[in-house]
RNA sequence: GGCCCGAUGGCGGAGUGGUUACGUAGAGGACUGCAAAUCCUCGCACGCCGGUUCGAUUCCGGCUCGGGCCUCCA
């Protein structure tokens, strides 16, 4: 049995799936306007193993995974203006390094990938009948919610409607009737990306974006739903909002799991405080995108975590261990305290304590790919590229050692190390590393 | 101001009302030509103050500090 925390419940609760043949999760996905940093990295690596964890419940094809693409936004827009291209040459440029950069990382692609521009007619009747049944309605070429006519708003988020209003930072739009409405559909000037529409030409709000995909792809109510923990407001309570009002009070999802921060410093990584690393950076520096990968994973999901470089130097000494150890066996059995600590909403440090506690090579193998790590052999792991150079000064190091002449043995060593390049006599002779 | 989290050994990080987390780093030993790897051993860790209890790091209250959200945000 798997328990998952639920945000909407404030506690762990068991999952049961709607359907055990069709488990459906949904996360939302990355805006495509700039390069995915380590912080955006989370949720993907997190929920990508979450998936792996419910696909090994349910099996492989009872999973249904959706991860969107929104690729009409502001920022976009103006990513685009920026530089003299239509939004469609940034959207498609920073999904497919968003994809690169998370292969990397070993995330998997999800069974569902919609875009927000290939959905505008489920987004737009979506809309129509939000104003139909009275909880929306057009101004000034605008497409407002009416917060006050949902009586359920502010249960995910877990404030209510004086309160935002009175925490408000941004000045209230004069053509809302209600200050805490939002937008589900916006006007669009004549150059600009848009789509005719019954209130003229527009292109959709943020939110209502996702409840469209989840409904045309998914169906009514989905078992999870995920995100970062900042989505939860505004994002999710609009999700919420929108769909239930569509759905005569069906929930739009029965799970709500929020992953935590990525923290630089004493702060969240964010664009906006331009503290931001990105796994493209940090490969490009020569991590590996696997050390990353177990990086995110050593804190709890619903932690802040604290990104250094020491964290990552004691990843990669981790993963060194734990290659060593599973060498080249063929995967097993998974071990059966890995699969509980993961049941037990996803606790990946207890599940990576489990897997330092396994001897067999094999069932140390299988399990880690719950993990989604030690994936490759631990040949690749340790040296990448062969390399018959080095093979050669090995071999001549081996020469020297045989003849007792140890200084011209040292001296090949170092100038191996001064590279990079570890040796390591065994009984079967020497092997040689990447650091 | 409103709402919500967290505080564990050098570092990261689980967990538990009374017994070893684990990883990483470090110390000592074995092994080794020397290293590396490996194996063995080691370190009075649970923010502060009260309370409950035979006993609290673990439960309750207060405090201090840190962090997040309050319509850009994973």
């Amino acid at each position: 049995m798997i328990r998952l925390y639920d945000t909407l419940a404030r506690h762990k609760r068991d999952f049961v799936p709607q359907d055990p043949a069709r488990v459906t999760i949904y996360v939302c996905g990355p805006t495509v306007y700039g390069r995915a940093h380590i912080g955006n990295a989370r949720p993907a690596v997190v929920f990508d193993t979450l998936v792996r964890l419910l696909r090994h419940e349910y099996g492989e094809g009872s999973v249904v995974y959706a991860r969107n693409v929104t690729d009409v936004d502001d920022k976009i827009i103006k990513a685009a203006a920026d530089e003299g291209v239509e939004p469609q040459v940034i959207a498609e440029r920073f999904e497919q390094y968003y994809l690169d950069d998370m292969r990397a990382l070993g995330v998997r692609d999800p069974d569902l990938a919609p875009h927000a521009t290939r959905e505008i007619a489920p987004m737009v009747a979506m809309i129509e009948r939000l104003i139909e049944t009275g909880h929306a309605y057009a101004a000034e070429g605008h497409v407002l919610f009416s917060v006050p006519s949902d009586s359920g708003y502010g249960s995910l988020s877990g404030r209510n409607r004086d309160d935002m209003i009175a925490g408000a930072r941004v000045e209230v739009a004069p053509y809302k009737s209600d200050p805490a409405d939002f937008v589900l559909w916006k006007p669009s000037e004549p150059a600009m990306i848009g789509w005719d529409s019954p209130w003229g030409r527009g292109r959709p709000g943020w939110h209502i974006e996702c409840s469209a995909m989840i409904h045309a792809h998914l169906g009514q109510t989905i078992d999870i739903h995920g995100g970062g923990i900042d989505l939860v407001f505004p994002h999710h309570e609009n999700e919420i909002a929108q769909s239930r009002c569509v759905h005569d009070g069906a929930p739009l999802a029965n799970y709500w799991v929020h992953n935590g921060f990525v923290d630089m410093g004493s702060e969240k990584m964010s664009k906006s405080l331009g503290n931001v690393i990105t796994p493209n950076e940090l490969l490009g520096m020569g991590h590996k995108g696997e050390t990353l990968r177990l990086a995110l994973l050593s804190a709890h999901y619903r932690s802040p975590l604290p990104w250094t470089d020491k964290l990552l130097e004691q990843s990669k000494a981790t993963l060194d261990g734990l290659y060593r150890k599973v060498g080249d066996a063929e995967p097993g059995m998974i071990d059966a305290g890995m699969i509980e600590a993961l049941a037990d909403d996803l606790n990946t440090p207890l599940a990576m304590a489990r897997l330092g506690q396994i001897h067999d090579p094999s069932v140390l193998k299988a399990s880690a790919a719950l993990l989604g790590l030690l994936g490759d052999s631990a040949e690749a792991w340790f040296r990448g590229e062969g390399d018959s150079r080095i093979d050669g000064l090995v071999g001549q190091r081996d020469a020297a050692k045989k003849a007792r002449d140890f200084a011209t043995a040292d001296r090949i060593r170092d100038e191996l190390k001064a590279e990079g390049i570890l040796l390591e006599d065994g009984p079967a002779g020497t092997t040689w590393r990447r650091a």
